[in-house]
DNA sequence: GTGAAAGCGCTAACAT
DNA sequence: ATGTTAGCGCTTTCAC
């Protein structure tokens, strides 16, 4: 029950605890016979390296952090997921930190990193500042989806935002909206930018504009409202781009409460593809990000950094994104 | 930038690492000179232990293992981030294990928790015998919301969910409903057959009982589906029990397909108050379980039984859940 | 009040 | 092919 050692474990065989570690390791130097010997007792006692002596003499952990907003958001939850998948068949535990969009965090989460060296960083919707003090760790680093760009030497995942912007653009264009309103996340972040761009070079090149771009905080309750106000004030349009699901769902919502069809009266796209989409009523047409993808990538090249020992990037990656038409546009028109 | 060890500021005082050590961890037995200059030394190279030789010395490593079933519902996240709140104002870090409900892991889990040697453990939605191979690790243990009985010595938080039911049943008898039917997740695992338990009492209560108990796979679509085969099967109720809000939004979108008025022609009541269930439309009435109060009351007993060092319990607590009116109910009848 | 020294469990030179 | 040994960074007796 108490845990045995290789001192122990070499006891018992009558051999070095180099001997033992070496077969633990498989770095040779050993007789087949004696590695089978080893290896037996090694079993039957159910050995379990100790995890912090192994790592204070090799000042390798075989673990990596995942920073991130909020764990409770399932879009991040799931980009953690996948990056756990991937490492954890590499060996790498993952430790995750929940930063709860709080910044007296910061300062813990950094010295808990030190603390327990981490061998490598997937900074996931990071903003500059925060991905540089990180930075001093000298450790890799990868960020998914920054919120601000990064240096050059960052190496960067994220999705292909402008062109999903794009995508919704064209989509409502092409089921035959011509009064089209943009509801996005109030905070000057990239991702959000990226998706207004991509909508607006959608709309342009139909010599188009959106009727009206409204900055909210980034909830359900924010869009409801926004939607409810502009329907008050007698804004008319019957088409909506909403940077995120989350603002999609408010709308749908106002929309609803105020007697007005979807698709029929006004059409809805949001961005992201939560769960939920599929599941509010009318089901939510989306633009699809891939969080599998997302997050497999970025371990992928941690994985790669960390074995390769060098801390500088080779560019960005950029994961597409596609529409995912459900019930809150119409049929194509054209 | 590398990291300074206590030996490096014990040169650079004069003084042995003995000392340092001392200062840093309060223990006394130096004046009070030495520890303003030992601290300010500690401040100006911001030292920071390394938490794998304070371990392996130490034998405690200042870590829980918070293990669940799956990050990505928004329900198990939410209790693991309470618990990270109260444990990390503790000085404590939390090592997430995600199970993906994946028996496979299990094995991986226990080495890993094992090799870390983490100093108690929450495990959350756990069956018996995945929870009694975690004891052998012999390391406080608490359990949360457990799906099987647990033996006597293990303490266990959970949700009243009896009580829960009850509530449903009452709310919709006192709204009028006569011919109500349960959706049921149909795995036999406590928190559900508690809920069910408990409803069958409550319309007990006014000699009535369930239409018909449909047991189903947990999610949406099953849910979707058996209301729609009941309806089509000429099956008529007026009010719908789902164990879970997952569950009711299913049956909720089949009613809307069906050209139902919800809560006019029938009423329904969920279960967990997830976050989405305030924002379909019409908004979800629900009996709430607070995450909170779950992964506060866990992480606190834990660190209770990790201070005086044993495994034992004193039993269960429960965590009181209440009704949610939304729009899914009608007005109180009587 | 302070220092010397041992040792936690492991790996990696360096011997043999 | 195998053993001996030093040491990773820390805490904790035991001396003084």
């Amino acid at each position: 029950m108490a845990k045995v050692t290789i001192k122990e474990i070499a006891d018992i065989l009558g051999v070095s605890t180099a001997t033992v570690s070496r077969v633990l390791n498989n770095s040779g130097g050993y007789s087949e016979e004696t590695k089978r010997r080893v290896l037996d007792v090694l079993k039957q006692y159910n050995y379990q390296a100790n995890a912090m002596a192994k790592g204070l003499r090799t000042k390798k952990t075989n673990s990596v952090g995942v920073v991130l907003p909020d764990l409770t958001n399932e879009y991040f939850a799931k980009i953690a997921v996948a990056i756990e998948r991937v490492l954890m068949k590499k060996g790498y535990s993952i430790n995750i930190y929940n930063m709860s969009e709080d910044a007296n965090k910061e300062e813990l989460m950094l010295r808990d990193l030190e603390s327990r060296g981490v061998d490598g960083l997937i900074y996931v919707s990071g903003y500059r500042n925060q991905v540089n003090r990180v930075k001093e760790l000298n450790i890799p680093v990868i960020c998914v989806n920054q919120l601000e760009k990064m240096d050059e030497t960052m190496p960067v995942i994220e999705s292909d935002h402008e062109y999903g912007g794009y995508l919704a653009a064209k989509a409502l264009l092409e089921r035959g909206t011509e009064r089209i309103i943009m509801l996005r996340d109030e905070r000057d972040i990239l991702p959000i930018n990226q998706r207004e761009q991509g909508f607006k070079a959608g709309l342009k090149e139909q010599h188009l504009r959106p009727l009206h771009i409204s900055r909210i905080p980034f909830n359900v309750d924010a869009a409801q409202k926004e939607i409810a106000d502009l329907l008050k004030n007698g804004k008319s349009f019957d088409g909506i781009f909403a940077s995120s699901d989350i603002l999609a769902i408010g709308a749908l919502k106002a929309l609803q409460q105020h007697g007005l069809q979807v698709p029929d009266n006004v059409q809805i796209i949001g961005f992201d593809n939560v769960t939920f989409s599929q599941y509010s009523y009318p089901a939510l047409t989306t633009i699809h990000q891939s969080t599998d993808q997302l997050g497999e990538k970025a371990a992928e090249r941690l994985i790669q950094s960390m074995q390769e020992n060098h801390l500088d990037s080779n560019g960005r990656i950029v994961v597409p994104v596609h529409l995912v038409e459900r019930e809150t546009t119409q049929a194509w028109r054209v």
